[in-house]
RNA sequence: GGCCCCUUCGUCUAGUGGUCUAGGACAUCUGGUUCUCAUCCAGAAAAUCGCGGGUUCGAAUCCCGCAGGGGUCACCA
């Protein structure tokens, strides 16, 4: 059996989004699993929609994911150049190849001539076929013109892993245009040739391409050519669940993601499953269980709708496998300014805290500035309090007093905080409701917090205690 | 309009003729975890399997129609 060799093909026009990733992912694990190679090519064949730097984005997205690949733009291999532009000459040859044949021609009409075709077939509700207007004596390419291939109309029948048995008839196949007027090959053209003299094995790709795929058929016999396998991916939707995820929407870069401190592994298990299952009740795959476990035929049908909600659920997840040194050092440039001067053991037990509660990587300067700063007086965390607004003042006054003169007498470990705000608890004769809330709101002025030991224990003792000092001062100014 | 594809809880999905009075996960709601938020745990609600016929003792699962949705019909990929 030949070596599987899979390839993902973007055009340079911008950021790669959930929908391209995946499909991306799906011909990376297929590779993976089998010890095969991933391709990477550049379709650079449009130079209008050409948007600058898209290249380095795309390819700085494989490597953030860990998504490496064999061959590509910037690791050249032995089927390179792997730009299509830089492939112009190939492709040339291979449409002479069909000149000479007599399968190819210069197409003879102006753009304002086929524009007027096919207005009058979309008047008539029919479909627009190009080869209707073919003359029959086929012109010359003088290469000013549009180079054109002569179909071959006739039914197709053939397998797509994902789909399965799929059928087509001849209104499917067209004469469309081989190599373009500016001397640049057409998607339609070129990706055929490379994916031939790339030796690619698999062509995994969405779905928008399937209404054409017996036109490629058609190419391919022409050529003489086998086609490799064919598997089509079903399109991502955007949340409403009208239509395909689209940068002109909502779609997001998922380098932004990354940015935002969504973790790669979670991304990953998160795309693959998005359209893909192994039949088990499993979620949480790693990148290595995905290798093994993925297979092109239990991939889904039918599309399915971005819902980012999952995604935030599944990377808390990944969150709280990582290890908090691990975490520790993924999450290095997400500290708030203000921590700069702290030392590494404070940041790690501050984030050993917050990581339970922590979605993305980005929420960790709102879930710490206390740790850091000294926080301002927030009179509403009292007054807006269902419990503690109901109390009257002097009393909270004594019970923060109280709380400062016993934790003043500990070592301020962790078991002592405790058992000293136990007694406190049962001297008073409070709930912890109003104790502890009361003291983790003088202590953290934050309507939500970590647990109340854990955060003043990392805290310290001078700043604990005078924070409860600062909260005294500032229930007295009420008076 | 032609051609092609798709159709199970709000969402991602399991399900390939009987174990399905349809399972899991996200989201939602309720309760528990000495304080808030979260985590975690327990539980609830949530799909007459797009609709209509058929085949069969028996269908989400097979067949036929229909409907709805999507894609495509570029000198874009």
């Amino acid at each position: 059996m030949n070596k599987i060799r899979t390839r993902f093909a973007p055009s340079p026009t911008g950021f790669l989004h959930i929908g391209g990733v995946r499909t991306a992912l799906y011909a990376w694990l297929l590779a993976k699993q089998n010890k095969g190679d991933f391709v990477i090519r550049i379709e650079d064949t449009d130079k209008d929609r050409e948007v600058e730097g898209s290249i380095e984005h795309i390819l700085k997205t494989f490597k953030m994911l860990g998504l490496d690949y064999d061959e590509g733009p910037d690791k050249p291999g032995p089927f390179g150049p792997y730009m299509q532009s830089e492939r112009l000459p190939i492709y040339h040859e291979w449409a002479l190849k069909l000149v000479s044949k007599g399968l190819a021609y210069g197409d003879p009409f102006s753009k304002e001539e086929v524009e007027g075709y096919r207005i009058d077939a979309k008047q008539k509700k029919l479909p627009f076929l190009y080869r209707n207007y073919r003359p029959n004596k086929l012109p010359a390419w003088d290469k000013s013109k549009p180079l054109r291939f002569k179909s071959n109309p006739q039914k197709y029948t053939w397998n797509d892993i994902v789909l399965g048995q799929i059928q087509s008839n001849e209104n499917a196949i067209d004469d469309f245009i081989l190599i373009k007027s500016d001397g640049y090959p057409t998607y339609n053209f070129a990706h055929i040739v490379d994916d031939y003299l790339m030796q690619i094995s698999h062509v995994i790709r969405s779905q928008e391409f399937i209404a054409s795929v017996p036109k490629f058929l058609n190419l391919y016999q022409a050529l003489e050519i086998e086609p490799p396998i064919l598997a089509t991916v079903p399109a991502i939707l955007g949340p409403d669940g009208r239509k395909k995820l689209s940068k002109r929407d909502n779609a997001k870069d998922i380098l932004d993601y990354l940015k935002e401190g969504y973790l790669k592994e979670a991304l990953i298990n998160f795309m693959a499953l998005l359209g893909w299952n192994d039949s088990t009740e499993q979620e949480i795959f790693n990148v290595d269980q995905l290798i093994s476990k993925f297979k092109l035929s239990n991939v889904q049908k039918s599309p399915a709708k971005f819902d980012e909600r999952r995604l935030v659920w599944m990377n808390g997840q990944y969150i709280r496998m990582t290890s908090t040194t691990e975490l520790y050092a993924l999450a290095k440039s997400y500290w708030p300014n203000d921590s700069k001067t702290f030392s590494q053991d404070y940041k790690m037990a501050v984030l050993d805290l917050i990581k339970e509660r922590l979605k993305y990587l980005s929420e960790i300067p709102d879930l710490t500035s206390f740790f850091f700063v000294e926080p301002k007086i927030d009179p509403s965390l009292i007054t807006d309090n269902k419990i503690l607004s109901k109390i009257d003042n002097q009393f909270l006054i004594k019970l923060l007093e109280l709380s400062h003169q016993r934790l003043s007498k500990t070592s301020f470990k962790l078991e002592e905080i405790k058992n000293t705000l136990n007694d406190l608890l049962l001297e008073t004769a409070q709930k912890p409701v109003v104790l502890f809330s009361l003291i983790r709101i003088a202590t953290t002025q934050s309507p939500a917090s970590p647990s109340l030991f854990e955060t003043i224990a990392i805290l310290g003792k001078d700043k604990t205690l005078s924070r409860i000092e600062t909260q005294i001062k500032a229930l007295k100014n009420y008076e």
